[in-house]
DNA sequence: CTTGGGGGATCGTTGAACGACTGCCTAGGT
DNA sequence: ACCTAGGCAGTCGTTCAACGATCCCCCAAG
């Protein structure tokens, strides 16, 4: 009720708030279609190659078509649907060229990172070994959806040590394309067993400030992971072509 | 008129129409209009900080709202655009954290893009020879502008040689940004005059197979060219806050 | 088997409308 | 004088209905 006598004191308590708005009433209801929208196609609920019908998701969101439409655009430009004009938005699929270059620009992006790293602030690791211990965790309770997300935060909260904004970004758009690739293959304990102890294994060099083996690591770390994925997408496609 | 006899030689030729096509009818009018504005953006015509008044350009433009509304869309996720909920568009104005930001990232794609180079076809230079012999050009015209596209397109086509779309899609972004950053400060000739011949450097450099020396040479590059814009932008500042 | 139309469904774009929000200006209180 | 609340334009956010354009599928003719 009553005002905080000391207007110094309020700073961060306004900072709070308006960190809660920001996500609060600070999104349109195109964003919020797109979140909405953004969790089925990460989660794999829509299959790629699905249409998104306007018609229908109009009636379903209740919401309108240009607003629906501003959502697609959204989307669209995190690489999470396609627009083939005249044609519609549709859930894409990934090819085999679509995974090399995702990888290819993973490379650059998180190996580079990393190999920029120095006097890292140990608490700055901190999101890296809650990650770590999820993806355990959930491989212990062989719930390998979760393994994959844990893994994904991971990667997303190792580039994050940058401390760039747009790198962040970037990473964000690449990993969530990447959940497509892995939906795609559909083979997910195969998929991310290996890689909970790898990034245990990863986080261990960081800590210990060993950022130029760490990168390296880390290069063959993806570099494995892309033959796997690619191998397991031939397959996929050799059974159904 | 008459079909091509050999149905074998005809699938370059169709490759050629497709390519035409993709340009000609494979646009939608939010696209277009999207095009139009990124070039008056990115020709520096708005100066950062300008609103885009819905009212004014659906009048100029003869396109409803909804279109313009998706044409902004578009730009806002390329960064040239920044879009405040309930108050319209605005021309970005870069602060010096984004500057940072943009070379941070620019520093890790570039470079690493030049280091992972390896039996360079010499013919994929081409567009580098040509891009760097227009800055020469437009350096002896006093054109400076000129000198900066070409720097622009030099830097795009360094990173084409990785052959990855999605790198070439980021660097694009980050690049189209950048160019917001050089008209804040305009100081075209300061700004643009070093790299002219750094640009040959770099591309001997690469000519010579030399790419570890070229990565080296573009980090310091690179640094060099932050320290200088943050430099022209404390200034400008200085003396307009 | 290829080529050349319908037909139906869906998309692209438009224009108008109404509620909601922002920034500014003014009036009123201290 | 200074600060605060309230009103007032000006825009934006969102919705709705409609029309033309385009694509896909299917079927008939060559």
């Amino acid at each position: 009720m009553a005002p905080p006598p000391e207007p110094r004191q309020g700073a961060d308590w306004l900072r709070a708030v308006a960190q809660e708005v920001r996500t609060f009433d600070r999104s349109s209801t195109a964003e919020r279609v797109a979140e909405l929208l953004r969790h089925r196609v990460i989660e794999g609920d829509l299959p790629p190659g699905t249409r998104l019908s306007e018609e229908q998701l109009v009636e379903v969101l209740h919401v309108s078509r240009n607003t629906l439409r501003e959502a697609f655009r959204l989307l669209t430009h995190e690489g999470l649907l396609v627009h083939l004009l005249h044609r519609g938005v549709f859930v894409p699929e990934l090819d085999e060229d679509d995974l090399v270059d995702l990888y290819r620009l993973r490379r650059t992006i998180e190996c580079d990172v990393v190999r920029r790293l120095e006097r890292l602030d140990p608490v700055r690791l901190r999101p890296l070994h809650d990650d770590v211990a999820a993806g355990e965790d959930a491989a212990r309770r062989d719930d390998w959806d979760a393994a994959g997300t844990a893994n994904m935060r991971f990667h997303q909260h190792l580039v994050a040590l940058a401390g760039s904004r747009r790198i962040d970004e970037t990473a964000a758009r690449l990993l969530a394309e990447l959940r497509l690739a892995f939906h795609t293959v559909a083979a997910p304990q195969r998929l991310h067993e290996p890689y909970v102890s790898r990034n245990r294994g990863l986080l261990d060099l960081l800590v210990a400030g060993e950022t130029d083996r760490a990168a390296k690591e880390l290069e063959v770390y993806l570099h494995d992971s892309e033959t796997q994925l690619v191998g397991a997408f031939r397959e996929r496609s050799g059974r159904n072509p």
